[in-house]
DNA sequence: AATGATTGTTTATTATAACGCACATATGTA
DNA sequence: TACATATGTGCGTTATAATAAACAATCATT
């Protein structure tokens, strides 16, 4: 979906066609004035998102309706095209598969660790948990003052409001799975 | 949710932070410059579509995780708080109960007709159809070359791609339930 | 401490979003 | 025909979004 100001016009245009609105009611509902309807309708503008409020709210309809963000029903991510965080000099590597999302309240990553290799992450806020899935290799973890290790195939969950630490002590790449869940 | 732009700004530090990006980096990657984004990030600035969608599309989230909108699992709408669209000299009164949205594909509208009122459409799209159940009265329409009576609580489906009249005969006023599908 | 690198903020300038008003073009009314 | 009302568009002005560059604050390493 390229140009979104030409989306937001066609759909501005449609809803208040749809309705039989006038530029001229549809400026006193919103507030916006009709001159900037006009050129937002035929893309001509780019207007700022308390204006895009100012019409939405105004023509009781969602933020995304004027947007119209097609809801992709099945999504499929490649890794290699996912640009990972690095630390540890590139030997820490943190994916984000499905990111941060505000609606949902969890995140997903795929995380790589060299041998040798040790991450300490400081705590998170209270109640956040982390949910870890050993893929590869064997996982050495420290937190808060328990020790453990993760074989290949298990899984942990944490709560993460004290200090952990990843560390790979084996000699073969890890790679695991991190679920974030954030209350 | 009051106040967008406080809103996007926590949605986007939130992303930010937890992929360890800094304004730069984050910068470099939307080709936003870093004044803006800490900015929009502090709530002090209005950004428009397209500075949005360079964020949402740099970062690879989408565009309602900035806006986040709370998609209420449940909407009650009171039908005495929409105002219609009126004609007839208020005799033929619309309320649009959902209102069009381009990522369904209809819009419900309930309708109000006086009696002696008659109001006549002009013809839609071609694909366009319109979904009538009479809820009180009694109903005369007239589509294309047909003419035909809908009782009470019965329904009607018409492909509205001819001009189509709504009138009433009776001395009671009728309310119907208008679904409008659009292909 | 001193140096360097990286972080986020502030400032000055440019580009443009938003407004109000005037204009033009219908569409109907006497 | 002339008049009236309502439609959408164009224009000049003001407010402000966006940029680049300078600045300040934090941290690490020697």
């Amino acid at each position: 979906m390229e140009n979104i100001q030409k989306n937001i016009g066609v759909n501005l245009k449609n809803i208040r066609k749809t309705r039989g609105y006038s530029l001229d009611t549809t400026a006193e509902i919103t507030g916006v004035s009709k001159a900037m309807l006009g050129q937002i309708e035929r893309g001509e503008s780019n207007p700022t998102v308390t204006t895009l409020w100012k019409i939405a709210s105004g023509l009781q309809v969602s933020f995304s309706s004027l947007i119209s963000e097609k809801p992709s029903d099945v999504l499929h991510v490649d890794l290699t095209k996912i640009s990972p965080i690095v630390e540890c000099n590139g030997d820490y590597r943190v994916y984000p598969i499905f990111p941060f999302d505000p609606r949902k309240k969890f995140e997903l990553f795929i995380v790589e660790i060299e041998p040798d290799c040790q991450h300490t992450a400081d705590k998170h806020n209270d109640g956040v948990e982390e949910y870890v899935t050993v893929m590869n290799g064997k996982l050495d973890m420290y937190i808060g003052d328990q020790q453990l290790q993760i074989q290949q195939g298990n899984s942990i969950r944490f709560l993460a409001n004290k200090t952990h630490t990843y560390k790979n002590s084996g000699d073969e790449v890890i790679r695991l799975q991190l679920v974030m869940y954030y209350p």
